[in-house]
DNA sequence: ACGAGAACCTGTTTGC
DNA sequence: TGCAAACAGGTTCTCG
């Protein structure tokens, strides 16, 4: 379920514990996710350092030493999870990284363990030189960081332009802006107040300017209360990055919209096969 | 060239 | 209670 602001939060929880750490091993429990694992995908991490814990739209990058970068995709069911040395872990609490659908484990130098978790396997890993990040295919079409400066009502303006498709959907096009998921595309169209069957080249001027707000202040919030909810980013079970977050609309159909003087009520619809929650009195 | 829909996979919730 | 269908926060491919 990871979308911008928890894949962020997951950054975060590992960075503590990863960032300047040595890998001691990492066992590799399945060929694939949703792609296979790189060449020698566990001989080639072995023994290097950790330089650098960071994000780029929903991709967890760690840069290592001697020039790669391991790239993670949580997809949809991806998690991290934290073991330290000595304390009790429900999961798999004999030996951290043996539950099922533990995929690889992360074994420190300092002893913690990290695991990851993901019974759907939608996610993904891949280990490609550093310098050639932004040519991988997974990036060369990657659109812009929606909490980053080029994010403003004037690149939406002239990305949207010629699009007829509805708004909804194109927030969801990770090739303009890249992060935001289902959740956080219904929450930015209600602050924004925009329907989510708006047609895309009609968001534009004040539309436009209300859209990058919200986006922004939706993402915004959403990694403070993961900041807030959670000590250090981490669960006491050690699971990162996961925290409930009071939405608007998202999955709210048939409670009554959030906003005082509106008094509608929430709708849920089908588009582009996702679900679309929103209240059709206050958003057009 | 674009967009809708299916496909990838497993687990959980909903509805009959 | 039981079982099948629907649904899940992502991405990518195919087809029209």
């Amino acid at each position: 379920m990871p979308e911008l602001p928890e894949v962020e939060t997951v950054c975060r929880g590992l960075e503590p514990f990863m960032a300047g750490q040595c890998l001691k091993k990492v066992d590799q429990r399945r060929p694939n996710l949703r792609i296979p694992f790189p060449k020698n995908f566990a001989a080639r991490l072995k023994g290097k350092q950790i330089e650098v814990v960071r994000r780029r739209a929903k991709y967890i990058l760690m840069d290592m030493q001697g020039g790669e970068t391991l790239i993670i995709h949580l997809g949809m069911s991806g998690r991290m999870t934290i073991h330290q040395a000595g304390s009790f872990s429900p999961r798999g609490r004999d030996r951290p990284g043996t539950a099922p659908h533990d995929h690889v484990v992360f074994d420190l130098e300092s002893g913690t363990k990290v695991v990851f978790t993901d019974p759907r396997r939608f996610g993904l890993m891949d280990l490609v030189p550093t310098d050639d990040m932004e040519s991988h295919r997974l990036f060369v079409k990657m659109g812009i960081e929606p909490l980053g400066n080029q994010m403003t009502p004037d690149f939406l303006k002239r990305a949207f332009k010629d699009k007829r498709t509805p708004i909804k959907a194109t927030l969801l096009d990770q090739r303009i802006v890249a992060g935001i998921g289902n959740i956080y595309a219904c929450e930015a169209l209600f602050g924004a107040q925009l329907s989510p069957r708006r047609s895309t080249h009609t968001v534009k001027g004040e539309r436009a300017e209300r859209l990058v707000l919200a986006i922004r202040q939706v993402l915004r919030a959403a990694i403070e209360a993961g900041g807030s909810t959670l000590r250090d980013y981490v669960q006491s079970d050690g699971e990162l990055g996961y925290f409930q977050h009071a939405f608007q609309v998202y999955s709210r159909e048939g409670e009554p919209c959030v906003r005082d003087a509106c008094k509608g009520e929430i709708k849920r619809l089908v588009q582009a096969g996702r679900s679309s929650f929103y209240c059709p009195k206050c958003q057009r």
